[in-house]
RNA sequence: GGCCCCAUCGUCUAGUGGCCUAGGACGUAGCCCUCUCAAGGCUAAAACACGGGUUCGACUCCCGUUGGGGCCA
């Protein structure tokens, strides 16, 4: 039986919450679900120039926003900078560190004289055989000095979970300093006082982090605490294959989010980037990824963050909900566009989710949903010039096309039964003997301005004769003025 | 510059020595459906970076080259 699986997210709040940091903190969350396991959250908020509230809470909300939930925290590393100092002191104290008093100009100069070598730079270890008395003596008299932590020779290794064992030189790696001349821990040392003393099993993080895993696993050893098991997450790349960064555009969650993408797709997405099932599945409910994840199973290459697919992804899992599930998610971006009111949504329920539902299967993102939907509301619409110029071509003919719509309409008593409607225009449309396709057509263009739509016949009952009539008035109208001007 | 990671269609990936004339998905193109656009269905183009080994046999194992990326400086 093996310790139950703690896992932890460690956000540093000097940003907000980016795609990379997301999917990060999803496969922690999976993989902690799927074994049954705890997630933490910790905020690295070391860094109290760059770290600020706002970052904290958009972190989290985007956490929650992606349905990520924690078990334990957030917790704050601030908070536990005596511990981090203790913790150096005490590898002081079991000589597995040494105090460095080295000076700035020193290290400067080592580091120059390495670079003229063609060599990489590692701190000579100039300070390791001062005597202990005699360093304790220069301590007392509160000589300028750094902890450093004795490397020992030899080389870590470690079982990645993605990439398999993985090694490292210790002499690349240098005596490296744990406490700062002015009393501050050194970023390897708070991350693994942390992890240890949270008790973390598995560290699931970025590839970035990988060449900081020797440094951790030596301070483990040397604090003798367990070793977590590592897996190193391969990056997000831009379509340019660097690095995922803000010169690439929205990437903030909060951005996906606004755009109208759904957390179950996003989510789906993300775990898609990097992580396969093994089988042909793509779309995956919630549940299906807890169920399906494994480390294992994780590729070691870095993958391309694509939108299409997003927006795919999306697509098909809004096609999944039901119309008055989507209309409940929606609702908020008709009153905020200034659509409708609270009121008259709430007024409308039933009809709005009727909307919705038509609207839907055409639809990629919630924003396209409020797009498609705007026409179906009462007030004046725009004619978009690629419609216009389609099915409008010849001001005329539309205008002959939309008074034989208007006779149709004016005469139409059944609002509701769209196979009776369709019946009674092709009729008419036989006996005026023009097309009934252009006359739909036409008419789409008079009822939404666009080219497109769900079937005329949804339209217009979805509309109701009133609103109908009145936009097929604008439009004959619009015509007109358009031949006058012609 | 040093250290490290990676290498299958444009993109995400399956593939763990013979099942591969390399499968799926997004995207692209075409067709069907059709009042438009989607959705849906069908079809097509599209990849194992290169060179050496190992082996009866390599996309799969090893080495090198090249290329991409990351971290440190």
């Amino acid at each position: 039986m093996t310790a139950p699986v703690r896992v932890r997210f460690a956000p540093s709040p000097t940003g907000f919450l980016h795609v990379g940091g997301a999917r990060t903190a999803l496969f922690n969350w999976l993989w902690a679900r799927h074994t049954g396991g705890e997630f933490v959250l910790r905020i690295e908020d070391t860094d109290l120039e760059r770290s600020t509230k706002e970052m904290t809470t958009a972190i989290l909300e985007g956490l929650e926003w992606m349905g990520i939930d924690w078990d334990d925290g957030p917790h704050f590393q601030s908070r536990s900078r005596d511990n981090h100092r203790a913790a150096a002191l005490a590898l002081l104290e079991a000589k597995a560190a040494y105090p460095c008093f080295c000076t700035v100009e020193e290290l400067a100069a080592e580091r120059k004289a390495a670079i003229t070598r063609k060599e990489s730079y590692v701190y000579s270890g100039k300070c390791r055989t001062i005597a202990p008395d005699r360093a304790a003596e220069r301590r007392d008299k509160s000589e300028l000095h750094t902890i450093r932590f004795r490397v020992p020779f030899g080389e870590t290794v470690w079982i990645d979970a993605v990439h398999g064992p993985t090694r490292f030189d210790n002499r690349t790696i240098g005596d490296f300093i744990v406490l700062r001349s002015d009393g501050a821990p050194v970023y390897n040392l708070a991350v693994t006082v942390d992890d240890r003393d949270m008790r973390i099993t598995d560290v699931i993080r970025g590839d970035d982090h990988i060449s900081n895993t020797p440094k951790q696993i030596l301070l483990y050893q040397a604090m003798g605490a367990p070793v977590p098991r590592f897996a190193h997450v391969p990056l997000i790349l831009g379509p340019d294959k660097r690095k995922l960064s803000k010169r690439h555009g929205a990437l903030g969650v909060s951005a996906y989010q606004e755009q109208g993408y759904l957390p179950q797709a996003f989510t789906n997405f993300l775990a898609l980037l990097g992580w396969s099932p093994g089988d042909d599945r793509e779309m995956m409910s919630r549940a299906e990824l807890v169920e399906a994840f494994s480390l294992e199973r994780i590729t070691g290459k870095s993958a391309v963050f694509d939108v299409q697919k997003l927006e795919w992804l999306n697509g098909q899992h809004l096609s999944t909900m039901s119309g008055l599930a989507v209309a409940d998610l929606v609702r908020p971006r008709f009153i905020d566009a200034g659509i409708a009111t609270e009121k008259e949504l709430a007024e409308r329920t039933i009809w709005f989710t009727e909307v919705m539902t038509l609207v839907k299967t055409r639809s990629r993102t919630l924003e396209d949903l409020v797009v498609q939907g705007r026409p179906f509301f009462a007030g004046a619409i725009e004619y978009q010039p690629d419609a216009v110029k389609k099915f409008w071509k010849d001001p005329r003919v539309a205008r002959e096309l939309l008074s034989v719509a208007a006779n149709y309409v004016d005469g139409e008593a059944a609002f509701d039964d769209l196979e009776g409607m369709e019946a009674r225009l092709r009729a008419l449309c036989e006996q005026r003997d023009v097309s009934a396709g252009k006359l739909m057509q036409a008419l789409r263009v008079a009822l939404t301005g666009t080219r497109v739509s769900p079937g005329i016949f949804e339209t217009m009952a979805a509309m109701g004769k009133s609103l109908v009539v009145e936009r097929i008035e604008a439009a004959r109208e619009h015509l007109g003025r358009e031949i006058e001007v012609a």
